[in-house]
DNA sequence: GCGCGGCCTTGATCCATATCAATTGACCTC
DNA sequence: GAGGTCAATTGATATGGATCAAGGCCGCGC
């Protein structure tokens, strides 16, 4: 009968937060969950310094998430894809310390935090979850770290590349081939470095074969994946991240 | 009777993880940290790889948590003075994904991992306490980002001093003189320059008398806050955490 | 208290990438 | 399909900080 969706019979619940949860437990969890009408593109999630209530899983759509420095620049602090959660890092916080926008038309489930957290009282393995999500983010802002204060031009772009592939693959997609929803300039921000540096490197990459010359700009067709790999001169760390043998 | 530490008569509690139990869930707490001999300078609390099997909270002296990269060289995640925590990150990995060495001699309360898991279900309140370290831990990640990726050398270093002024100050110690207890080679790798600027930086802020010039470089004095605080161009929220005003 | 070795500073040079300035391209509206 | 707008590319130039190369200083061991 119903059409609408659930936890249950929703095909990301392998990489969201329900992972390993009992029938009876994501019912729980499917109860307290919001879903709201689509966000379009451009449109806010949430803004920094709103009142803290809800994280959101995001369901379709590509959301990015940025603070403002005191001149009024955004730092993009990441792109967050299908099956992942966003706004975790306003724990601890009465208001969220960063902006959501939707880079597309978006859906999100919208899951207070009260709620969830009387929940994982409740339930261990959510409890577990949460922590598992939270570390992985921490360790993904490390590796951030490290690209942002030792990776060259390249370095950057490639472990962009290659991190953006194996998370379109672990939900089914093309690891090869993909659409970047973001500008070039949303890239530039966040890998930080200059627009104009992030179309060289492309253009760059095209020359040598690693990329396809493709249409359109956003459009990326990944050639030669060994060099790309060899490009992005991985810590191991994020080898292991991005399930690359070695 | 008892000259040994605990939990309850320790002078860091109130900003350790035991904050808002009560006597009786902090002595839960207690009964699962294991305290150990100091560290000496120069050891290792834990190596990236090793399976994860404790966080820790510092109890005195400091700790740097850096992670390798592929050619061996280590990018430093982190400075951690007492009461703070070390190896949250690891949550959600097997392994720690980075390691820790002591600055000074430092001693360590060890939590090992499946206690704290057990009795933060038993503990809404530490629960929930440990979700808001992570947090916060995510939006000085966060922060970091920002200033790797916008600011420059004057701005880092700046932001860095007020940083640690900021914490020692919340500690009860002197937010305007206090020693530096890592290697200008660690501030330089943390904050993402070289070495030479980092020493250029410092003495440029001694002659515009923004610091003084202190009998040994680990010595810091400052002298102009203001200057420094502008110096800094901190974005609203690392304000916010530093508890400046405007 | 003397000498050794690592840490720190200072100066000279170089280079990767930012910045500035057009140009091209994609798409949208009328 | 002409004109407008915004995004992306490309080229020319500038520069902040890295790198290279010496010294100087300080703490530590003997």
């Amino acid at each position: 009968m119903s059409l609408t969706t659930h936890c249950s019979n929703c095909s990301l619940h392998p990489l969201c937060l329900p992972l390993s949860l009992k029938t009876s437990e994501m019912d729980k969890l499917d109860a307290i969950i919001r879903r709201g009408r689509p966000i379009k593109k451009g449109e806010l999630l949430f803004a920094q310094g709103e009142p803290f209530d809800s994280v959101f899983a995001v369901r379709t759509g590509t959301v990015k998430t940025y603070t403002l420095t005191q001149e009024g620049d955004e730092q993009i602090t990441g792109f967050h894809l299908a099956s992942e959660l966003v706004g975790l890092d306003a724990y601890d916080s009465p208001v969220y310390p960063a902006s959501a926008r939707a880079l597309e038309t978006t859906n999100v489930c919208e899951i207070p935090v009260d709620r969830l957290d009387a929940l994982s009282g409740q339930l261990p393995e959510l409890r577990r979850q949460l922590l598992r999500l939270m570390g992985r983010e921490l360790r993904e802002d490390q590796q951030m770290m490290l690209l942002l204060s030792k990776k060259s031009a390249e370095e950057r772009i490639a472990s962009f590349l290659l991190n953006l592939a194996a998370r379109f693959r672990r939900r089914g997609y093309s690891g090869t081939q993909f659409r970047l929803t973001m500008a070039r300039s949303d890239i530039a921000n966040y890998l930080g470095m200059a627009v104009e540096t992030v179309s060289r490197v492309f253009t760059r990459f095209q020359r040598q074969g690693i990329l396809a010359d493709s249409s359109s700009a956003r459009d990326i067709e990944i050639v030669d994946l060994t060099a790309l790999t060899q490009m992005a001169s991985l810590a191991d760390c994020e080898r292991l991240e991005l399930g690359i043998s070695a």
